[in-house]
This record gives C-alpha cells, sequence and structure tokens, in this order.
DNA sequence: GAGTGGTCTAGACCACCAA
DNA sequence: TGGTGGTCTAGACCACTCC
C-alpha cells in the first residue's frame, strides 16, 4: 500500500476501507495512535481525518470507547440558507419585493407558542411578496419581535425585512421545517396561482441569546424546487 | 476583556466581535497570528475556531487576502437523512413496507439523464410503500442499476431496497432535491389520499466513482414535515 | 516578493468512561 | 483505572495570491 499523504489522503484511504468491508458496519476501528503508527503521520493529522468522518456521519467516536464505523448511515447533506435576494440574483434573475401588509397585531397561538412568548404580546405582521424578473418568487409572511428593532425603525420598503435582519441581528440559533401544502387564498392571489395548489413552504423560527426574533413562513411559487448534494 | 480559553470560546468571542459591527461585514479582521497573540494562544488553536465559522459561512477565508467577515451571511443547516425504517422507528412508529412492483425496465428519458446513462440500459423498477403503525408513510419509486446487485439477487421483501443499498453500497456521493407536487394516481391510490393533494417529494439521484447506483423519487403522505436546526 | 491561511509534527495534558 | 479521543502548544514548511 502506498502511504497517504495528507488528511485527506486518510481520510479517503479510511473510506476506502469501509467500502471495501476492510472494517464493517459497528466494528471498532483501530485507534488514532495505531493508525499514525502505520500511516507514519502525526496522532494530530489522523484525528483531522477521523474528525472529519465523524462530522460526516461516517463514524461514531467516543472518548475510550473508541471509534466505530456508523451502523445507521446517515447521510448528512447540509443546506445553504441565503437571503432571499441572493437566491433569485444566483438564478440570474432580478430581485425585487412588495410589502403587501405591515402593521402590529397579536400573533395567532401556534405562532406564539412556536416562538415561546406570550400570546397577548403584540408582534409586527409583515406580508411581502418577493419577485423574480417581475414574476412572483415567493411570499413570505413574518412575525417580528419588536424588541429587536432599533427606535427609528428601519425602512423595510427599502430593504426586505429578510434582508435586514440578516444583516442586522447575524447568528442566531433557530429550527427550519420543510413542508407541502395546499395554497391558501392570501398566498395564491398574490403569487398568482389557483388556491389549493401545492406549494413548497418553508418555517424558519430563530431566537439570539434565547430571545425570540422572528417567525417567517416562505410560500414558494409551484415548481421551486430546493437542492443540495452529498 | 477575560481572555477566552478554548477553541470554542474563541469562536464565541470572534461571533460576538461580529455581532456588535467590531467587525463589519465585508471587513478584513487580523491574521491568525495576530489574534493568537492577543488571545495568548497557539495559532493552531485560532484556526480551528476560525475553520469553524468559515465552514458555517460566517467568515469567508483566502490565502493572502486574510479572512473577512462573509457580507451575504449564508446560513448552513446540515440535513440527516435517514434510512427510511430508522426514521419511521424515530417516532416511535413500528415500520414495515410493501413492494407493490418490481420489474426490469427501460427508464424514462428524463430518469437516465439525470443519472447519466444511456435511455436503452435497463434498469431495475422497484415501487415500495412504506408504512408506519400500518398506515401509509411514503412512496418510494426507485430505477436502480443491476450492476451493483450481487449475482443471487438480494430479497427486497425481506429487506427494503431503500436499507440494502445503504447497508451495501456506502458513501456514495449524489444529489437531492425537495420539492412539492400534487399527487399522482398511482402514488394517490398507495397512500390512501386523494389526487392532486400537496405532497412533499424527494429526489435522490446517487453515484459511486462514477458509476450511476440509483435515481429515487420519494413521496410523503401529506403532512410530512422536514425539519433541522440552525 | 512577502504575507496569508493550510497543513503537519512531536509532544503533552485532560476528560471521559468501559472494563 | 487505563486507554481513548479532544484539545492545545510551539514550531515549521508550503501553496497560494495580492501587491
Amino acid at each position: 500500500m502506498t502511504a497517504p499523504v495528507g488528511w485527506e489522503a486518510i481520510r479517503a484511504e479510511v473510506l476506502r476501507r469501509i467500502r471495501v468491508r476492510d472494517w464493517a458496519p459497528g466494528a471498532v476501528i483501530p485507534s488514532e495512535t495505531d493508525l499514525a503508527q502505520e500511516f507514519g503521520c502525526a496522532r494530530a493529522t489522523v484525528n483531522r481525518a477521523l474528525r472529519d468522518l465523524a462530522q460526516a456521519g461516517v463514524l461514531e467516536r467516543r472518548r475510550r470507547a473508541g471509534t466505530r464505523v456508523a451502523l445507521h448511515p446517515v447521510r448528512r447533506a447540509t443546506l445553504d440558507i441565503p437571503v432571499i435576494r441572493a437566491e433569485v440574483e444566483a438564478r440570474g434573475q432580478a430581485h425585487a419585493f412588495r410589502v403587501l401588509k405591515h402593521v402590529t397585531a397579536l400573533p395567532p397561538p401556534p405562532v406564539a407558542a412556536r416562538l415561546g412568548i406570550a400570546p397577548a404580546a403584540p408582534l409586527r405582521h409583515i406580508l411581502t411578496l418577493h419577485l423574480a424578473d417581475g414574476r412572483p418568487f415567493l411570499v413570505e409572511e413574518r412575525w417580528l419581535n419588536p424588541a429587536v428593532l432599533p427606535d427609528p425603525a428601519p425602512d423595510f420598503a427599502a430593504m426586505s425585512v429578510n434582508e435586514w435582519l440578516v444583516m442586522n441581528v447575524p447568528y442566531t440559533s433557530g429550527d427550519i421545517a420543510f413542508s407541502a401544502e395546499a395554497a391558501g387564498a392570501v398566498e395564491a392571489r398574490a403569487l398568482g396561482i389557483d388556491a389549493g395548489a401545492a406549494v413548497f413552504v418553508t418555517d424558519r423560527t430563530t431566537w439570539t441569546d434565547g430571545m425570540p426574533i422572528t417567525a417567517v413562513r416562505l410560500v414558494h411559487v409551484p415548481g421551486y424546487r430546493l437542492h443540495t448534494s452529498l
């Protein structure tokens, strides 16, 4: 065997051994120390390769117990979630948006529950239609915690809420859910489609340091596909 | 300032400086060497923290050019894609499946194109209904390259194709697309829903070393949600 | 050419946890 | 309690690329 050089080569070699069943699913593989000796490199280099594979879901590592080949190989894919404007422009289309509605109101109970706030706390309710080359792209329905807004509130007609938040309240934690739903009347009219058409929906809720920021629901135009690679 | 200890503390401190606009989007931050000196740690530790943030999409790093705060903060989420059986069992439900159809046939041109093979090459065409607690969960329509099957072909009535592939053809590369569609007649009948209902669809194509393995289309029962966190 | 990040080394200490 | 992975160090060389 030619000795692998570099942590990527070691990763490739480890993958090869898994593929050819040299190391079977569930089996413990040699320790970092042993592999470093076999490959003729420092343990840190082996560590780098194995850590990468563990993050990818191929290996499971536990102190003392050692490193095992994952029994139920969970494929882990990464999704890029860009600003809507960037997503449209990445398709080579021109982005524009129109604020359809902007009020302060009480959120419906499910939204309040998702954000973890009292249902009696009023939030900004903003409905935005995003356009790609002038054609409807998606409807953004957002409930926004007014506490994150500066005193002279930003002009959401100039910069979309989506973009303002990303630029001004960075790195929040949150969760996302994707689903397929039948378009409601409001969304259908905004998107120019028939009510009841199958639409791709993204529900996102974000916090920063435990403070709820926003709950947003993106209703994409029919035909939208969310892509990624393994 | 209390000196951060450990690469995670350094990552947190860097994030804090970005959040408070100490380092603005697009701006170049100090070099690893400088930060290591400031934090009183080795450069490798700073490197670990910055590399992690770059992978998360918060920073952009280029040799010689230095490290910049990302201008268009792309959120990067990771999706876990388990075996269907594991996904059902993770909900605390019992998994079962029925093979509805299993033939050798020519794939429709779009499928052949996606796999990158000649349209005249026959593939296995397998339609499987997956059940959760006895109720329809999803329909799996798969086109499978027969070249990956061993000579006594596995018994897909005992182990689903999905699971057999994951256990026997590990770590392929591929791509995934998610979309919302109106249920077709066949899928609707199998899932026990009305044709035209909005269904969540996963399209996955996988290769190994450039050899096409399979193209699969998962049609989920209405109400299915794909979850992840940021 | 010079300065950046990318990587590797040889060694060390520590947290954890199965035996 | 010993062996494992997790991390850190201080130093080094290299690849890349902007100037």
